[in-house]
Formats: structure tokens, sequence, C-alpha cells
DNA sequence: GCCGTTTTCGGCCCGACTGTTTTCAGTCG
């Protein structure tokens, strides 16, 4: 499927278009590349229906671009561009500060076409001397670049929210409300920074609290009522202070995502409204902000859950009555993928178990590796038999809690599990999944993993992609037929809620769903704190669009085994 | 380049903050 590397080529040429100075047109290829990036679709699908246009943000001109690069894996348009700028210059927008106005104010008028010769610049002092730029300018472009070197982009959900959490409250005395927005409000599965929203009489009183905070190591920019600094980690986050009167307001516009928020306020436009961040007003009367569900009821629409604000429909769904009653952490009963120390696990069978009951869970299944993954220790045929007896030994001595039999079988070349039959058939839950030659053709992937799906004891397919988020990049696959097959053989797909996994994420979940797959939620737990991860994986669900019936471990015990049975 | 309860042209979200200018352009979210 080719959505992402088309919205990459979109986003570039619209950055290109944006540093030779063109007015709108940079905005049509972003907005574009967006659609194109949350698409639940197969563009190549969509254009063999002839409903390319039919989508949001896409018409005649950019259609034709798509099919061309669909056939060719090129897009003219780009390819002229690129002998006009040099990658280089688009490298200079990611340093904080420099827009494309200034990266092409640059490269026209000292030639500047790098990251290392805009340091060397700034460095000889050569900069200050161009209109609009100035001694403070050129220590930022080399405090930026020194920022750049030591970053690596974006961070995991898991690790920024645990941060975002402290900071919340450690200001929470000095401040009437306070609350996560931006991205990690919306649990997208990596965050660039973390934005805070508070209402307070005194702004100050908390933007000094804030930039005092011990695990501040920079503050950026401190106006009246918004500060950014960098915390430890070189992890940005913004502080916004505003009136109690406008919080929800102020907590619906720093959530985002930008492109909901552009379409909210266009709608909003069209009925004579103007929607800030300080309320929704009818001339100057301002008439609603207090409440963040005011905005939208003030629109004609119903509330949205903030995972599904990335203008991928949701704002159409909402306006027509469609929208899913989502999943919510409080419904999922069970875990369905879980490490013990007979495999590459921290904690006993017991000790496990009993963690998941503390924190609410009603059952787990313990799927601990199989014997091909030697380096975690995995199970043969006969240690699994020894493990099934002790598992139900301590099943019996639980109460008000189960525990499943299981496995995590490896899917091997050939796309045989790598236990015999006669034990899979006996356990609760087989997750297959693969571990080995992830550079396999797509062609040969897909095709191994289709076989273990169709093996029928085979329930659900762990971590279908095998991405690990800024590590390993998915294997080659036509998530597609993947997505197809596991209707057909009714295999879930699961959705790992470990934080470098979030795999399937939302809008491969959205796709499974659309296509009749149930989804299955496993914390891929190795220690009793993992636990804690499902909810990141309800995250994904409720990006994905799922309900509760969606989800294996929404059913009870009993359930879940007729239904595997 | 896209879109339409402003419909085939004319507009495209909106405000805070900074650094450069002396009234504002550029960046950011």
């Amino acid at each position: 499927m080719k959505n992402q590397e088309i919205a990459r080529a979109l986003y570039e040429i619209a950055d290109m278009l944006d540093i030779k100075n063109e007015q709108f047109t940079p905005r049509a290829y972003r907005w574009a590349a967006r659609v194109i990036e949350e698409l639940p679709e197969d563009l190549e699908k969509i254009r063999k229906r002839g409903e390319l246009t039919g989508l949001q943000g896409i018409g005649k001109n950019i259609a034709k671009k798509i099919g061309e690069y669909l056939d060719s894996g090129k897009i003219s348009l780009h390819e002229r561009l690129r002998t006009e700028i040099p990658q280089g210059v688009l490298d200079i927008l990611a340093v904080p500060g420099m827009g494309p106005k200034k990266a092409g104010l640059l490269y026209r008028e000292r030639g500047i076409s790098s990251l290392d010769e805009l340091e060397k610049a700034a460095r000889e002092r050569r900069i200050r001397r161009l209109r609009g730029f100035g001694e403070k300018t050129e220590k930022n472009i080399l405090k930026g670049i020194e920022m750049l070197k030591r970053t690596k982009g974006r961070m995991l959900l898991g690790e920024a929210l645990p941060i975002a959490e402290e900071v919340v409250e450690s200001l929470r005395s000095k401040v009437e409300k306070i609350s996560v927005a931006g991205s990690l409000r919306r649990m997208k599965e990596t965050v660039g920074d973390i934005d805070i929203l508070a209402v307070s009489e005194n702004p100050k009183v908390v933007m000094d609290a804030f930039s005092n905070l011990p695990q501040v190591e920079d503050v950026v920019l401190k106006g009246k009522t918004k500060t950014t600094v960098y915390l430890e980690g070189d992890l940005q986050a913004d502080l916004r202070v505003v009136e109690s009167g406008s919080f929800g307001a102020a907590l619906q516009y720093f959530t985002g995502s930008k492109d909901h928020n552009i379409h909210l306020r266009s709608i909003a436009q069209r009925m004579g409204l103007k929607i800030n961040e300080y309320g929704v007003f009818e001339g100057d009367e301002k008439i609603g902000g207090k409440a963040e569900e005011e905005i939208y009821e003030l629109l004609g629409m119903s509330y949205m859950a903030p995972e599904l604000r990335e203008d991928a429909g949701e704002i159409e769904a909402s306006l027509d009555g469609k929208l899913p009653d989502l999943i919510e952490l409080e419904d999922v009963k069970g875990d369905l993928h879980v490490h013990t120390d007979w495999s590459d696990g921290g904690k006993s069978i017991q000790g496990i178990a009993e963690a998941a009951k503390a924190q609410g869970r009603e059952y787990i299944a313990i799927t601990d590796h199989s014997k091909s993954l030697k380096i975690a220790n995995g199970l043969s045929e006969e240690e699994l038999e020894l493990q099934v007896k002790e598992v139900r030994k301590v099943d019996r001595k639980m109460k008000d809690f189960k525990i499943l039999t299981g496995i995590e079988a490896d899917i091997k070349n050939n796309g045989e599990l790598d236990l015999d039959d006669s034990i899979l058939k006996e356990l609760d839950v087989v997750v297959g999944a693969v571990h080995s030659k992830f550079s396999m053709p797509e062609r040969q992937m897909t095709e191994r993993i289709v076989d273990a799906m169709r093996n029928e004891n085979m329930d659900i397919l762990a971590h279908p992609t095998g991405r690990l988020i800024g590590r390993r990049d998915p294997y080659e696959l036509d998530i597609e037929e993947i997505m197809d097959e596991a209707a057909e053989t009714r295999t879930a797909l699961e959705i790992n809620c470990f934080p470098d996994r979030l795999d399937l994420n939302g809008p491969h979940v959205r796709m499974a769903k659309e296509a009749g797959a149930k989804m299955s939620l496993g914390t891929d737990t190795h220690s009793t704190r993992d636990l804690q991860f499902i909810k990141f994986g309800v995250g994904m669900a409720r990006r994905g669009w799922l309900e509760k019936e969606d989800v294996l471990n929404t059913m009870t015990a009993e359930e879940l085994r007729a239904y595997l049975r």
C-alpha cells in the first residue's frame, strides 16, 4: 500500500511550494497529504473505483498526481521542484524558528542549502546582515541546530504521558483546572511535545511555577499566558493559561488536531460564527466556551472524543449522528498477551495474575514464547504441557479471577506454527507471531501469515506489522489481504499495547474493522509494570473507531472460551 | 489547488509571541 509514501511526497511538495512563496497551493497539498495519511483504505483501490476526487481535499489535479505515483513511483512536479530546491533547504525547516520564508531567503540570498552551511554561516555572523534577520536570530539558529542534533524527534506516548501527568500534578495546587491537551490527549502513538492547559486568575504565578519546575532545563519563550520550555530529555512542553469561561474552547482548540480545528472553524464560518481559543462568537457576542461540549453543540454536532479528532470523517459522522460508541478502558475485562518467568517474563504465573487482578482485570491468558524463540527461553511441547498443569493449579487457587492457558507460537518461515497441533488445540488462546526473517518479500510474508491464520488453532495474530516505533519498520506485507483473511478465518488481530509497538495503530484498526475483523488487546506484559499499558491499546482502539463489540477482551472469560472453541 | 447554505469565482482558521522594525512579518501550534 502506497498511501504513506504518497502522503510524504505531497508534504514535501507543499514545503517546496512554500519556499517558492506560493500562496495557497502549499495548503492544498498539505491538506491532501493529511487526508491520505489517515485514509483507512488503499488509494489504489479507490482509484480503481474512480473515486479519488470524491475524497475531501483531493481534486482533479492532485488525483492526477496520485495516479502518476501509483503508476511510476514518481510525481513529475515533485521531481521538477527537486531540481530547484535542494533537500538540504528542506532540512532547515526543522530548525525551530525557521520557516519556508526564511529558508527560502537564505537559499536565494546566500546560497545556503544544508544544515551544515547554515551553522557555518551563523558562526561566521554572515546571517545577521540579511533583512529580517539579526543577532538574536543567529543565536537561535545555532541553539536550534544544537537541539536538533540532540533530539531523536518524536517521543513515545508511553514515555511522554507519565512525564506530562507528573507536570500536571506539580501544578495542580496552583490552578483552578488543568488538563493535558494536544496529541497526547488524542493518544497518538508518538508525540512531538507536551501541551498543558490551565485555568487561573493569576497566570503569572502559574507561568513562574511552570518555568521553575525541577525538570525544566531551558525556558524557550515566556509571555503573559503562554510558556514554552524544554524538559529533561529534550522534550518540549507548552503551558497555556486561560480564564475559566474559556476553558472548553481552549481545551478544544489545543487538543487539535490542527486539521480537525480548521475544518470545524470553516463550518463555523459558514454558519456566521467565529471560534477561537476563547469561545464561540456570534458577531461580538460570546455564546459559548466554558465547556468543550458547548463548542460542538453550537455547531450542531455531538461531542467527539479526542481520539477521533483527526479530520478523518468524524465531523461528517457527527453531523449525521453516526459517531461510534467508543470502547472504554472499563470495558476491558482481560489481557490476552502475557509473559511469565517460564519464558522471558519477570514474574511467576501467580505473581502476574495477582497484579492483573489488582488492576481490575477479570482474567489473563498466559502466552509465553514457544520453542523457536530460543533467545527468549521459548517453551517446547513438553514444557508447555507442564505449564498448562501449573496454570490450572494456580487458576484454582484464584478467587474471582480466571487464568487462561495459551502460547505465543512462532510463525515459521513456511507459515506453520512451531508447536504441534495436538497441544495447540488443548489451549484456550493461541497467539501467533512473526519473530524471524523480517526481510521476506511482500508476497512471501503475506502468504506465510495467511497460512498461519488458516490453522484453525490460531486465534490471534500478534503485532501484525512487526514495527518497532523509531527502530524497525513494518515488514513488507499486504495488510489488506491479512485483514480480509482475519475476517474470513475469525482470527483476531492484536492491538499490541507495548509503547514501542502499538500495532495495529488507529488507521489500521479502522481498516481492519471495515474488513470485518475482530481485534484483541494484549499488553505483551513482561513485568507487572507493563500491565498498565492496556490504556495505550485502548487509545489505539478508540483512534480506530472501535466499539465494545469489536474487541475480544470485552467478553467475560467464559464467553471468550466459547467464542474461541 | 480545492471548495461551495457566499456554488464556477473568490476566498482559504486564528491568535500569541519573537525579533525585527518603528508598525509588522514570520513562525508556531
